[in-house]
DNA sequence: TTAGACCTTAGAGTATAGTCTAAGGTCAAG
DNA sequence: CTTGACCTTAGACTATACTCTAAGGTCTAA
């Protein structure tokens, strides 16, 4: 099949299979007399594996390594394949961790602001990312905000 | 103060006091004779203000919006500077949901594997990535994976 | 006076993962 | 034999937020 039959087939679009085959992860089986890329049920299946592994967050120099697992499978070992997703699976709790901390700190910013068509004069979330000097960790000098 | 002490203080970096005034978000309030930028302590605070927008998550485009609300409170209501904060709050809330799930489906992945020093022949992880055909939702074909 | 720390500028490079364009070649149908 | 859909390439552009470099000027203290 050309290349936008296999674009269709996997989800991905005919740039992108394009881009990945600069990146080394997927190449066209043979070529047409005319050099269009011809790609086999296989390749389509590597497209399909590339896809889903993206979809599950890895990158594509991670999916790099998944394919080589995938092309030699006897050459290589579980905890090849294991360490990339015990690794990822570390990185993605570390970033929603991260992002909680935001996420509460956001909360504490936005709740305190009435949010109303007051002028800003008082706002509490411009206060509280001036100098913490001035920053209200509870409640002194905006009461004035609240739910007002 | 010059641009140093500035970044000693404020946490930036001079390069990144540099980029953010091309930026438009902090400028020197003044210039020596020697054109170095001469900071008083409003830009530090200003520059504090920024850092800390970051810290919260917030992109330099938003950190804009809240120095412009800063720099003229009154000319500014509160709903300015608190629907900045919901939309980010809602932005962090979606990434944090789809990183859960990006958790869950790798947790799936990476628990069916052994992780040994065996051959990565039947390996779960490569098998799951591949051909949703062949993948294995709970537990069939992959038995020989497991604790192993 | 000279070393070393600090400052200046424009502009390029980094990271990730695409996304799109220009200029042209190929192919099937009408 | 032409239209339109599809393909080719190299290379520029997008987004975000820095990060660094080169080549040079300034300042301070020994
Ligand atoms: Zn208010
Ligand atoms: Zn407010
Ligand atoms: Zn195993
Ligand atoms: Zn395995």
């Amino acid at each position: 099949m050309k290349i936008g039959e296999l674009a269709k087939q996997s989800g991905l679009t005919a740039h992108t299979l394009r881009f990945y085959e600069k990146q080394g992860l997927i190449s066209p089986s043979t070529r047409s007399q005319s050099n269009y890329r011809l790609y086999s049920q296989q390749d389509l299946s590597t497209a399909k594996f590339i896809k889903r592994s993206r979809t599950m967050g890895f990158s594509l120099e991670e999916v790099e390594v998944f394919l080589s697992i995938r092309a030699d499978k006897p050459a290589h070992i579980c905890a090849d394949a294991k360490d990339i997703a015990q690794q990822k699976i570390i990185d993605v709790q570390q970033k929603i961790e991260e992002l909680q901390q935001v996420l509460v700190a956001l909360h504490k910013l936005s709740d305190a602001c009435c949010g109303g068509g007051e002028s800003a004069e008082f706002c509490s979330i411009i206060d509280a990312l001036d100098d913490s000097e001035n920053t209200v960790t509870s409640n002194t000098t905006n009461i004035q905000e609240g739910v007002v």
